[in-house]
DNA sequence: TTGAAAGCGATACCAA
DNA sequence: TTGGTATCGCTTTCAA
């Protein structure tokens, strides 16, 4: 297009795309305007009235040269941003948690947040806190894969986070808590169980790291479903690893455990105890009852059809409307939602 | 501790934790030195010696102040980040993909960068390159999931991005590409059950939305396997739905469909189709042969043992060493690379 | 060994 | 209606 007295580019040294990237200073040089005129046009400033020519001009030019605003001298001169930063640690697997964080991202995205998921595996709490504090978020909410201390939601307030929320079994203090109480789920499995006459239950406890911030709070809440049972009953830990071989040989020790009933932390690890525990000559539910969690759509394939413990998680919604609310208005004191619910269903397994 | 002659601060509107945050001044201030020499120490500057007192002044006084360096204001000043931008429209689920994401954030951080997933739900691909560029990624690795153009690898280019590595089942023009080429899951699926003598072979096609990108692919390379074949085949495309009334709905037209075998997308689908078909009666593999994709561990508990096309995907380790490698040295051309093994794997299903 | 000051890119106030 | 300019927080060159 038009040819402008560029400023004395350095010497290519070869690269062909070694061209620096284009500023507003740029854009207003090509448009023949100044910088404050850039900016008010392609933020669309209402305060000024720009004429018509001169937009056009300045638009033309930002086209041309492909400018894109720079966004981290935007929040520098703003003072602040709209980054609500999602740590995440070990990417969740699952369709319930999946389509909850889309479901999240999209309704933040629609109150026009950045929503930005900060891979944190390998730090330390505080220095987690640390890093994420270096991005000065206007807010974090926690998903509870990271352990996030006191100090560490102090660290971010400070560092001018207006929200700090955690989601997960945890409450920490200082900062708003979406509880997902996991007690509820072994709770909700033993007394099934319960109910239907068992009293020697088993509650396997997955081997796979990262696993036991939600498999201990279960396994509690299965103990405390027991003792709380008048008539007594028995609640035995089960480790276990998702594989065969792991499967096949508790399996294998079953009758020996004297147990007749088991909670697999989830359904999956239920299909796969359940498989091997029929292989193994165990009846089931007649000799064993099995329940798991999560409802999945395959566990109601399986012969007999799995009994499960269902979740309700807090839809992305809600939580994305308390980001925008504790933003907006951060004097409050911090809150504390029980936001999981859970309800044992039962089928043809227990 | 001590009590350092505080600026004139702003009248405190009744919150109490209005006070602004700590910026590398106030540490100076606090610690009675310059900001120059606060850099210096907080960033371990080899080139320029201080002495041991005055470090110890300065950490002391960033510790109380709980001072965080501003990566805004940061990467400002340097003209570039170590942001490595991992775009994300829907959170993608399944144990493969998760641990690839996983290692691949964990050996980017270990060579220094920072991931950030970005959350690009509902934008188009050209906004969506605007909007990755406005943060400046040194590099962007696209998972596929969102359509990049030629036109967005070119703004992230003139972004400053020294990498723009896609991986998926596309190739973009002027990306550095790694290549998964889903038509080879479908064709090694067609290939076994043609080699089990089957001739009549259905497809299943997902109809849940997203998965186009991948099923649409792996028909193609179904037919291809079955055009290739001498003696001919035919491939016969199913709608499913990830529902027990859809699958039911299949089975019991499955006679009328004269098929004598069904790959079924991946192992999901076809766990449920295959427990749908053995309900309506349907023998397996007798009647009809199944055939998955994934080799997850719940399709070896069924019986019979689910057959599957088993993927080995591209290490985290060597996508983040191509990205480091493009980064230190962004001169060459864009490289292109078939990063996706898939075999058969023939258990009791066919 | 330390300090003063320039400047990265965008915005918004104040003048013209 | 438009332009000049101070400013955000940090790094780094140059001078002392």
């Amino acid at each position: 297009m038009s040819q402008l007295p560029e400023p004395p580019s350095p010497p290519r040294p070869g690269r062909p795309a070694e061209r620096p990237v284009p500023t507003s200073a740029d854009v207003a040089r090509l448009a023949g305007v100044s910088r404050a005129t850039v900016s008010y046009v392609l933020n669309n400033t209402s305060a000024v009235r720009i004429s018509e020519p001169t937009r056009r001009k300045v638009r033309e030019a930002a086209e041309e040269l492909a400018y894109v605003p720079h966004a981290a001298a935007r929040s520098l001169r703003a003072g602040h941003t709209r980054i609500v930063l999602l740590p995440t640690a070990h990417v969740p697997v699952g369709p319930l948690y999946g389509s909850f964080l889309n479901e999240l991202q999209w309704d933040l995205r629609r109150l026009d947040y950045t929503v930005v998921q900060y891979g944190s595996l390998g730090l330390d709490g505080d220095e987690a806190a640390r890093a994420w504090a270096e991005l000065r978020p206007v807010a974090v909410v926690s998903l509870g894969e990271i352990a996030l201390t006191p100090l560490g939601v102090e660290i971010l307030k400070r560092s001018g986070a207006k929200a700090v929320i955690t989601l997960g079994p945890q409450e920490v203090e200082g900062a708003h808590a979406l509880v997902l109480d996991q007690r509820e789920i072994g709770r909700r499995a033993v007394d099934h169980l319960l109910e239907r006459g068992r009293r020697r239950i088993g509650v396997v406890m997955p081997q796979e790291p990262g696993l036991e911030l939600f498999s201990e709070p279960r396994l509690a809440g299965a103990r405390t479903a027991a003792a709380t049972h008048t008539g007594g009953a028995r609640v035995e830990p089960l480790p276990l690893s998702y594989t065969e071989e792991s499967a096949a040989g508790l399996a294998a020790r079953w009758d020996g455990l004297g147990l007749d009933a088991v909670y697999a932390y989830n359904d999956e690890y239920a299909m796969l105890l359940m498989r091997a525990l029929q292989d193994a000559g165990t009846d089931i539910p007649g000799g064993t009852a099995v329940i798991g969690a999560d409802d999945l759509l395959l566990g109601r394939l399986l012969r007999p059809r799995l009994s499960t413990v269902r979740i309700d998680l807090v839809t992305g919604r809600r939580l994305a409307a308390l980001v925008d609310r504790v933003v907006r208005d951060p004097g409050g004191e911090p809150e504390r939602h029980d936001v999981m619910g859970a309800r044992a269903v039962g089928r043809e397994s227990t």
